[in-house]
DNA sequence: TTATTATTGTCTCATTATGGAACAATAATA
DNA sequence: TATTATTGTTCCATAATGAGACAATAATAA
């Protein structure tokens, strides 16, 4: 859902829009070791949704992914990957929406295009946790970050969404980490320890790794430049600094 | 396309179907130590196409593949991946569908649904290529095998989508091949040599496989079933022949 | 009948990758 | 100054893979 749909009368059919076809978006990012994804919340109502929107008539389907994203989040340039379109009958259930715009004093005839039928094109998205300023669109209250491993229940397939793209995110993990943008980069400061990369690895993971091969594989690829040394704080040989390549 | 869109008389707006929503697949088989694919042929037009297909109101997207499937190559249970959706504004070019809609008499207006602007969910499907009866839609003359390395220009960003599938197809090949059915199977006689199946890899994976230790990886995969020996035919040892487990 | 030929199944050995532990180095703290 | 935790690196055992060798053998040729 975007700014284009709100107030909901100057756009009562949807009609910018593709129609029947959306898209849902599983935003990561990675805070204090863990790994955590962008929620809608709904007030009143209980209900928590993916960050969502749709295509517009005169615009590009990946396009459109990375409007939407700017808008929930406020950044452009985002790592994005499309990974699986759901169109199962299931997903067409009217009371979740109906119960949110309800809640939000609107009354949709049966006819609302929003309670329509929606294809769904889900994308995941690696961003940068502190330089991100989520933002709900209109129809929510707040847009805020979860615990992937401590998510409210989210209403209709929001569930699977989530549980494919990160099965598709883990799968990729390996292959994706190298080339011009790595996936890795968003989720990282600037500059990071091995240590931090291997714990990123980990939590997305959801395994632990061997550091001594972790660290030999990852500079085995060069893909990182070795800084100088950090000031640790811990009570510890102060570990190197590395970044990613060019 | 499909059977319900001919004549178009009787379904002249589409309206069993999802506007605006298509699918184009990409259809496997094996032959002859070559990969092959079925393609459309308009005639009177130089147009070559993907068979494509769209979803009823009332059908799950997957099952809408299924049923696709099945009118062109007369298959079920066919093995079917979902890989990636098509949503380029470049898509939207009328021109070649109103060539092919010419060609048969038919002269549709701006407003026809065919003419719209679709964004379509591309899936590859590996099938028996003995077994199956390739049968053309409706607006097609001929449904016919063509190699892989030797296709003839295809319409709009249909390449693009064979180029995409064959790239996710050689991503997943070892992932894929373990489990309840293994996507070599339909490519393969029931019974098959070693040598068949490498020649398999090796032709999808466009390069030669080392002959000692493809052997040991796929036995040590544990998925065949080593039968009796085969006649061979040829001036050289039997090998043996195989079948998946299962 | 015997030799030839091509291909097979298996084995060997070198090379490379990975698992798992060891160890000195060292920044912060006690 | 000693202690502590973590680091960068090395080592070695084990596993996986590359590359070739070799006897076995079904069909064919001689």
């Amino acid at each position: 859902m975007s700014e284009q749909i709100m107030p909901l009368e100057e756009n009562p059919g949807g009609s910018d829009f593709l129609p029947g076809l959306a898209m849902d978006f599983v935003i990561f990012g990675f805070h204090q070791y863990q790994l955590k994804i962008l929620l809608l919340e709904y007030r009143n109502t209980d209900l928590f949704a993916l960050p969502g929107g749709f295509v517009k008539k005169q615009e590009n389907l990946n396009d459109a992914a990375r409007r939407v994203l700017a808008e929930r989040t406020s950044l452009t340039n985002i790592y994005l990957e499309q990974f699986y379109t759901f169109g199962d009958l299931a997903r067409y259930d009217q009371v979740p929406m109906r119960t949110i715009m309800q809640a939000k004093g609107l009354v949709p005839t049966d006819e609302h295009w929003l309670l329509h039928r929606f294809i769904s094109v889900g994308y995941y998205a690696l961003i940068d946790f502190t330089k991100a300023v989520p933002t709900p669109d209109p129809l929510s209250d707040t847009c805020t970050w979860y615990d992937l491993d401590n998510l409210p229940g989210l209403m209709l397939d929001h569930a699977d969404i989530v549980r494919k793209a990160l099965q598709t995110l883990r799968a990729d993990l390996d292959r994706k980490l190298i080339g011009y943008d790595s996936w890795a980069a968003p989720l990282l400061p600037e500059a990071f320890t091995m240590a931090d990369l291997q714990k990123l690895y980990e939590t997305i993971l959801g395994q632990k790794l061997r550091r001594s091969s972790f660290q030999r594989k990852m500079l085995s690829l060069n893909i990182l430049e070795r800084l100088e040394k950090q000031y640790s704080g811990g009570a510890h040989k102060a570990p190197y600094l590395y970044q990613f390549k060019q």
